[in-house]
DNA sequence: CCGGATCGCTACGATGTGTCCCGTCGAGGA
DNA sequence: TCCTCGACGGGACACATCGTAGCGATCCGG
């Protein structure tokens, strides 16, 4: 093991905020947790990140995966390809808990809350931009509210996984997207076909 | 100032916590700060609630007002009362705030799940039971998912309060429900009228 | 007037946190 | 080979906070 310790140590601390933030929340996230479970010595976290919330970004960022913006030419199988990394997630993934977390956290750091606001638009953005592709084929209204849409849909599944805490299937995440394509109200479908 | 100082206490020290949770967060609550900033001597406190987890589900249960069901026969009438509470808010009420932390404490006490399980199926009943009036009405098809209609209402409006801290008016209550009512895709109206 | 109970204040031990200081080890240059 | 420099790890320290125990003060009811 030569001296790259530095590079392995990163990661091992990372590691360990995100474990720390998913099992115990934001508030237990401290210098000097992150030190005891990471093996890495306290001082040298404190010479690598300045403060809590620099560690708590860094380490959030090194779980995400980047969202595709699919475009398939069906607004169905779009949505559908948005929300599948969601279907692989178990309830009890860290991804979950730490976001969780990261959202109550940041109402009360600035940093943070730039923070999570970029990842939550990272989230919605893919979302708008398959509902206007849609909306360019004439596969929606042009009168849809695009933003209301988006709202409906994200919160289907941010809720069911950040609050409800339940698994999003395949079975639910159908559910949720026939409903929200055809609506509440009683109707039938446009003519021309979709 | 009589000696009913119990019954004054017992508000002053459930608001105080309140505030704490609203301001700084569950894992902010503790007997110590609550003392403080209710002005109500720390083992008083510690007298009559025998855990923090205690304290805060009465603290919480203090400022929650009952939802009614709405029956007016008219589905889209029924959903704008069901959500006319949120609209009154402002998005830096102690409420929502409050919600928020406590949702994220709630994955690390079982007591807290309970209760907050409790309150997110207060919520959600409203809008079930509106909807299953709904389809007993023929106002929407006997085929609807309630459930993911109900996560669909619920999931956006709570993300907007929750998560994105914005607030709910008039304007994106009625363009939630407008699109959440007639659906993403192109469509017309049912000929039939019930 | 007095007994009982409740409340508030203070002090204490325990725990956790952030910072400082020093010893150690590996890398690169003379 | 030897030396110097920089990074890492460990220990010690001061400080803040938490939960608990003990004691006096105050008020209700008889």
């Amino acid at each position: 093991m030569p001296r790259v310790r530095s590079e392995e140590a990163r990661r091992e601390v990372l590691a360990a905020t995100v474990e720390l933030m998913a099992e115990q929340g934001f508030d237990a996230v401290s210098f000097e947790a992150v030190a005891g479970r990471s093996c890495v010595a306290k001082t040298t976290i404190y010479r690598h990140w300045s403060s809590k919330g620099a560690l708590v970004i860094d380490a959030v960022t090194s779980i995400l995966t980047p969202l595709p913006t699919p475009n398939t030419g069906d607004l169905r199988a779009d949505l559908e390809a948005c929300f599948g990394s969601f279907v692989d997630q178990s309830p009890q993934s860290p991804v979950n808990r730490v976001m969780a977390s990261l959202v109550d956290a940041s109402r009360r750091d600035p940093d943070l809350q730039r923070f999570s606001a970029q990842l939550i638009e990272a989230r919605r953005t893919p979302l708008r931009t398959v509902l206007q592709l849609a909306q360019l084929r004439g596969e929606v209204g042009a009168d849809l509210d695009i933003d209301a849409a988006v709202e409906l849909l994200f919160g289907a599944f941010v809720v069911r996984r950040l609050i409800l805490d339940l698994p999003v299937t395949d079975a639910s995440r159908d559910a949720v997207l026939d409903t929200a394509l055809g609506g509440l109200l009683t109707k039938v479908p446009a003519p021309q076909g979709g």
